[in-house]
DNA sequence: TTACACTTGCAACTCTATTGCGTTTGAATG
DNA sequence: CATTCAAACGCAATAGAGTTGCAAGTGTAA
């Protein structure tokens, strides 16, 4: 219960601090994104939610307003619908890190351990510009 | 008119060759695509056809089995809209390798230099098993 | 020329995402 | 605390991508 009365002390805060009112939909909304270990889609959020009779709507609105505030980073991982994640700023410095997706079960993971290396300055774009680095294959449990 | 005839012919074996019906809807589908320079969105497709009364259905179905056929390379690009390009076989024909993809100008380049590295064994799923990669980002000529 | 599996057109439908609008509410202020 | 009002909300309607069922039409092998 401690762990509850943290969580909902940190979303509010992460919500206030970044100029946003702290609204019971919003703080549930980062509760479920901090409770996740891989991103969500719009969907997986607003069915979480919908016990607490928060439209989806409003979920859409509010992952939209929490990525212009630098809380959320959004991203498309090549199955045409938006993922949504907590940027956490203290770990892995440069922030984002490889998203891997199964294309036999849709699962998605984050791959903290992997690194990516350009041999040698070339004609390809530089990596330096890389913003989202997408890995597609098959998970552990699908392989 | 050569050009026109030549074309036709082109798009005819092409389809004929991937074991599909040469049907109007799909050469026209085909010299559509021939004929552009970066790959396009079913939408663009149809509008280019309508004029020809081919149904947006058969569009997508044709799209769909051409992919299938790998004629078509189906696209990802990041704005969550398939978008669909003539496979060139004379390209890159072993090992796969990176491919970029420019979200301003949705350029695809491959990244023949750009190698991954998982740094230890872990609960991610492992690196064999994926099938392709996706760096985005900003092209040399977009940043 | 014929037969039949493959294709097509049409319409209905699912799913993601967005928007308009009237009502409610968080939180700054007094 | 009570007041105030822009911000946020619920609801409903909408837009666009993509899919599917089915009856009618057609490419092509024989």
């Amino acid at each position: 219960m401690n762990q509850k009365v943290n969580s909902q002390e940190w979303a509010r805060e992460k919500i206030r601090s970044s100029g946003l009112r702290a609204t019971p939909a919003r703080i549930a909304t980062l509760k479920v994104l901090h409770g996740s270990e891989s991103p969500l889609t719009h969907a997986e959020v607003a069915d979480e939610l919908q016990s607490l009779e928060i439209d989806k709507a409003t979920v859409f609105r509010n992952l939209t307003d929490l990525v212009a505030q630098n809380v959320l980073r959004r991203s498309a991982l090549g199955d045409n619908v938006w993922r949504f994640e907590i940027i956490k700023e203290s770990a892995h410095k440069s922030g984002s890190h490889p998203h891997f997706i199964c294309v036999d079960c849709g699962s998605v993971s984050c791959m903290e351990d992997v690194e990516l290396k350009q041999k040698s300055a070339s004609s390809s774009p530089l990596l330096e510009h890389v913003t989202e680095i997408v890995l597609r294959g098959h998970c552990n449990e699908c392989a």
